[in-house]
DNA sequence: TGTACATCAGTGAACGCGCGTTCACTGATGTAC
DNA sequence: TGTACATCAGTGAACGCGCGTTCACTGATGTAC
């Protein structure tokens, strides 16, 4: 599927003991930047993985259990960043819509610069996915809790009025920017034009829609009230 | 990956001449089947389709160049099915809104109704999409031109005030009912709530997105003007 | 009406491949006495 | 200080598998003469 050639590294020297756990490190890096490199998770083969490390392919078993864990396992380093990067996105700005807006950018940008693990952790089937991402941490990668209580500022400020519940609310944004990645992701050569630009005009829509009183927008007539 | 069981069938009764092209319907017919009660894809083998359709698996090369030929044929088939629903949908219903609406539900119900297809044809890494699937084809598809007539009529009628060109709001509104689509599909133990209520909240949302003046919801202090 | 023949709709057997995973092993190294 | 030994961090070789795909073939059937 990808053509990038993933070379095989040289014999890695062997741990020191007590330094068993350093492979198991090498391994995750080395995984993490062939899924970068390949942008196809079905290059990352046990083999393939060992190789780059340097290693014969039962290693990879003395720190995973299966290829999934090891696969699940990389993405989970990354699912991290993503939620500091939208912690840092929104440190220091108060205004709730800026934070919002913030953190769906960081969330934009996070997903486009690593494709295959967004695909894998917001994409894959969800029986391959290991118990231990539960939805709490689904949740806490989208932000949730976070958008929330933005929200809940806004309404608190009289700017928002959305309707229901804001966690709800909160799943809806998570719903409508994974949208925006995913399509952007996988249908690369479609003409949305820039990311930058999609991103700018779903969140005036969003704004349009979170803060518009229900009864701003009622039954037609081009006529504005008032 | 799943494990429902797709049985052989008995060996097909050989076509008569000049009725070479059955065995092309059975095979996709066969192959529609087996995606829909495994819900995988990689379940769906040259092999393990032949052994369905009753037959070995070179004669599968008879009717499709390769594999992906054959798998990307079924979702053809299938994504037809999801433009005449749109249509049908929409027929007779004269509020642009409302049209908008049932267009919307009827690509959520065909895409929840049929994942698998639906993860073929709008998850699946690029490349492997065969090139006769071309950007207008998705955007039928998507129903983008039929979205943005009832935008520009909604419009004429004054109710609606989209920011910017129709056409890249209904870009928009595709990437909003796509990120509900496929996170009820990814993620189908998240606790989102019924599709329907998920359906119904996102549509509030967008009605006042799409129908709001920028200026009826400009900078904060809760005071309504007027 | 009879027969040779081309064609059509497949079959059977095999190819080579890369994969995940297992199992018995090895050899360096730290530690206890 | 010397040495036996347990442990740690791996290795080497092989397992069996299912896969896509190819190739030479077969046997029924319609058609031309």
């Amino acid at each position: 599927m990808s053509s990038v050639e993933v070379v095989a590294a040289a014999r890695r020297v062997r741990s020191r003991r007590g330094e068993g756990d350093k492979l198991r490190e090498d391994i995750l890096e080395a995984a993490e930047k062939m899924l970068i490199a390949t942008n196809d998770q079905s290059s990352l083969s046990i083999r393939a993985i060992a190789s780059a490390v340097g290693v014969t392919p039962p290693s990879i078993y003395l720190h995973f259990s299966d290829r999934n864990e090891l696969i699940f396992a990389v993405c989970e380093r990354q699912s991290e960043h993503i939620e500091k990067a939208m912690e840092a996105a929104a440190a220091g700005v108060s205004d709730p819509w800026e934070r919002l807006r913030r953190r769906g950018r960081a969330y934009l940008e996070w997903g486009l610069a690593n494709p295959e693990h967004y695909r894998i952790l917001m994409m894959s089937h969800s029986e391959a996915t290991p118990d231990r991402f539960t939805d709490e941490r689904l949740a806490g990668m989208a932000g949730l809790q976070a958008v929330a209580s933005d929200l809940i500022a806004g309404v608190a400020e009289g700017r928002f009025a959305p309707a229901g519940d804001t966690l709800r609310v909160s799943e809806l944004l998570w719903m409508v920017v994974h949208g925006m990645v995913s399509l952007l992701i996988c249908k690369p050569g479609f003409p949305f034009g820039s990311a930058e630009d999609v991103y700018e005009a779903m969140f005036e829509l969003l704004y349009k829609g979170i803060s518009a009183r229900s009864d701003d927008v009622v039954q037609g007539g081009g006529e504005r009230r008032c």
